[in-house]
DNA sequence: TTTATGACCTGCA
DNA sequence: CTGCAGGCCATAA
């Protein structure tokens, strides 16, 4: 009874990232207070890094408070328009009217 | 256990 | 929203 917690939480935060719809983007706070660790949307971005290897989810729809998308994988942005996901820059959303609501 | 790092958040300006 | 400073939690060494 201690090993567990890990699996856990990638369980609880692929679940909602694969709720989120199509052309919207959710912040990682609001995953973590989904999840109920308001105070570990820090592990999301970790976690999401590894949601990779546990399975194909839409990480690219996730971002950060102030819309901006992840360092170091431009990629994502190609993604998001593709989605139809509105951009005020090369590397910010406009969360306005993307913001994911549940 | 302590230290350092991170796909972050909140508050203030 | 943008930029700076402080803080919370989990992982790795």
């Amino acid at each position: 009874m201690k090993k567990i917690m890990n699996e856990q939480l990638i369980y609880e935060v692929l679940s909602v990232v694969e709720e989120i719809p199509e052309g919207k983007v959710a912040t990682y706070g609001q995953i973590a207070c989904l999840i109920g660790r308001d105070k570990n949307a820090r592990l999301i971005g970790k976690i999401l890094s590894q949601a990779e290897f546990y399975g194909q989810y839409p990480c690219h729809r996730v971002v950060n408070h102030a819309g901006r998308l992840v360092p170091g994988w431009d990629e994502q942005r190609f993604l998001l328009l593709e989605e139809g996901v509105s951009f005020k820059n090369s590397n910010h959303v406009d969360m306005k009217k993307n913001k994911w609501e549940y």
